[in-house]
DNA sequence: AGAGGTACCTGGCAGC
DNA sequence: TGCTGCCAGGTACCTC
């Protein structure tokens, strides 16, 4: 489900309702998420305030004065505000109760997310450590790319999904993204010019962009916190229309694997 | 070091 | 209706 317009989307939906709030309990009925929800948490982050609600790559910071939250919605995860007698679902996780009376409440039923209590820098944390450029930053560009791709002979859709190239550059994104640089993605990162490295950068940008603006992708189930849908999918120029006609040539969309994973594309305005 | 595969988990869907 | 197999938006970790 979430990739990073749906994280941003998400971190937008909840930071009004709980920056400055107090933290008035926490409940965990799961705790076997990807890893272990701490036996401290509770008692780490009740009574704190929430100083801030970021996010890193795909990672959701909620920061206090004793400590950090860090969350991660995995494949399926999704953040939402509870009423409070509401019933929790199969696969509501975890609530989190503010002093404003709002509920915090995550369901993920692949329970591929995360939600770890640490008390040093979150950026330090080692899942977080060695993450590449933020995508909307000026420190990401096709320089950056074309540096870091000199010799490698990885496709280059799973070049752009590697965490340590860029963060935020999921499944579906990729592919549009290489679509809209014309780059063909089984293409060996290593042979790919600074030129077309620097359209590739700002598609990437631009997509993503687009995407937070449209309040993310729906495909299946994608509700932000308010339970609204994501209206990208309408906007997307290839993932997930395989046979339909490239939008640019009218040649109908190819499908593929790479690195396990569905990669769609033109196979003549790709390259 | 780099590339590729596997694993984690549930649910939905196509096909029989 | 119910079974089986496959697929799904992420990413750490393993092997070669």
């Amino acid at each position: 489900m979430p990739e990073l317009p749906e994280v941003e989307t998400t971190r937008g939906g909840i930071a009004p309702h709980i920056t400055g709030q107090r933290v008035t309990g926490v409940t965990i009925r799961n705790r076997s998420l990807r890893w272990p929800i701490s036996r401290g948490l509770e008692n780490g982050l009740t009574g704190q305030r929430i100083e801030s609600v970021e996010r890193r790559a795909k990672y959701l910071l909620l920061r206090t004065a004793n400590g950090c939250a860090i969350i991660h919605l995995g494949m399926s995860g999704h953040l939402r505000f509870a009423r409070p007698d509401e019933p929790a679902d199969k696969h509501d996780h975890w609530d989190m109760r503010f002093a404003n009376k709002k509920i915090l409440r995550l369901n993920d039923p692949r329970r591929f997310g995360a939600l770890l209590w640490i008390r040093t820098d979150p950026l330090r944390h080692p899942l977080l450590k060695n993450l590449g450029p933020e995508p909307l930053t000026t420190e990401f560009d096709g320089k950056a790319l074309f540096q870091r791709s000199r010799n490698r002979r990885v496709a280059i859709k799973s070049f752009i999904m590697d965490s340590r190239t860029v963060v935020g550059v999921g499944n579906i994104y990729a592919s549009e993204s290489l679509f809209r640089a014309g780059i063909h993605p089984l293409r060996a990162a290593g042979r790919i010019s600074l030129a077309r490295y620097e359209i590739l950068a700002d598609q990437i940008k631009a997509v993503l962009t687009e995407s937070i603006e449209q309040g993310g992708t729906t495909l299946r189930d994608f509700l932000d916190s308010a339970g609204r849908p994501g209206y990208f999918a309408q906007r997307l120029n290839v993932y997930q229309r395989a046979g339909e006609p490239c939008p640019r040539c009218g040649k109908p969309v190819r499908e593929t694997r790479s690195g396990q994973r569905s990669t769609f594309y033109c196979t003549r305005c790709q390259r």
